[in-house]
DNA sequence: TAACTAGTGATACTGAGTCCCATATTTGAC
DNA sequence: GTCAAATATGGGACTCAGTATCACTAGTTA
């Protein structure tokens, strides 16, 4: 890595570092990118060189989380249908967030979200993109297009883990993420296998 | 009603049309509220004392739909779960929606929104809060809080419904949504119900 | 060291959204 | 009808996000 490329990221992770704090003192609508990059002592054009949009920063990681998905996705037998690896992905990868940092990073930008009605907004666009971005990983492991399935699918996992994500925070950290999903899976299959 | 509210629902409806036709013609983005303002005979001003943002012109209409489904909710049978509930709910409204305007309206937005990026993400933040709508009214009609069961209730609802209105529009509204709406929903049960 | 490449900062611009104040218009009472 | 109170409108100034341009500086390569 080049000297170059050094500066570059240390300056990225500054002005993350730099706005999250912001954000957390100020809220995010109270903090403009001028205070920003003068924190990171740098200059309002850099910070727009670095990040598109103001809110950006805040979903930085969020965007690798979508290729971990991927990965995780891939790997689930061929037998399962789109659901059932959905859903065995987000249990793996349950798994793995409690020993990496994952869970306590989230955790901290939960609270920014409850918080700032802004972000919520920005979240849900997001949303979106993850969604597709799932379904196409659900419908590469089945070798064709994206069909109504692997959309259903996508959607239905990602509200179970935004409903876990929820209810672990509001827990303070305290219940089983892995028992939680479970439950919440079930609680789909109980409302949509039994009727009719 | 008073000759006052008569010229402010006039000039409301003024300004909605004026900014949909701009829209349509020029694109969202490279639309001004200048512009829409201008074309409405009214000042910018009081473009935004009818509507907070230029976005909420084009979600004007959703509010009103957010509230029929909860007439809609609230009339199942008891016995019905609240998944079943709300595909009930959609069932009877897709059926009204035929007869009404309503689906030709749809098929308009429908057109805008696929042109605009920037109204797609809109659309997305607008759609977290009327999953917000029907889980209440979901719950309202258990008598008692929003659970877990009526979120994703709410939520899977109103994915299925969206893919609705993305197929009926790509068909050219051919397709016979009623029957649409049973296959998707016939889908959704074939992915969680059948596995384990 | 020289020449090239790529990151930075200053400045100016557009457009959304907010605020405030002066001026019309409508309403209700007389 | 007239007048005063209530309310809608318009104008103008302001903040801030996001874009574009250009001159400048630091890193890379030979």
């Amino acid at each position: 890595m080049s000297l170059r490329d050094n500066k570059k990221t240390r300056t990225r992770e500054t002005l993350r570092t730099a706005a999250l704090r912001l954000f957390r003192e100020k809220g995010f609508e109270r903090t403009t990118v001028d205070e920003i990059a003068a924190e990171a002592g740098v200059s309002r054009t850099t910070f727009f060189r670095y990040y598109p949009t103001k809110e950006s920063v805040v979903f930085d990681r969020g965007r690798e989380l979508g290729e971990v998905f991927r990965r995780w996705i891939a790997e689930r037998p061929r037998k399962e249908n789109p659901f059932e690896a959905f859903e065995g992905a987000l249990l793996a990868l349950a798994r793995e967030s409690q020993s990496s940092g994952l869970a306590q990073e989230s955790l901290e930008l939960e609270e920014l979200f409850e918080r700032n009605p802004a972000l919520r907004k920005s979240r849900a666009e997001h949303r979106q993109e993850q969604i597709a971005l799932v379904a196409q990983a659900l419908a590469d492991r089945d070798g064709g297009p994206v069909e109504a399935e692997h959309r259903l699918a996508a959607d239905i996992g990602l509200v179970v883990s935004e409903l876990v994500r929820e209810q672990w925070h509001a827990s303070g950290a305290q219940i089983d993420v892995e028992a939680l999903l479970r439950d919440l899976f079930a609680t789909v299959r109980a409302l949509t296998g039994a009727g009719r």
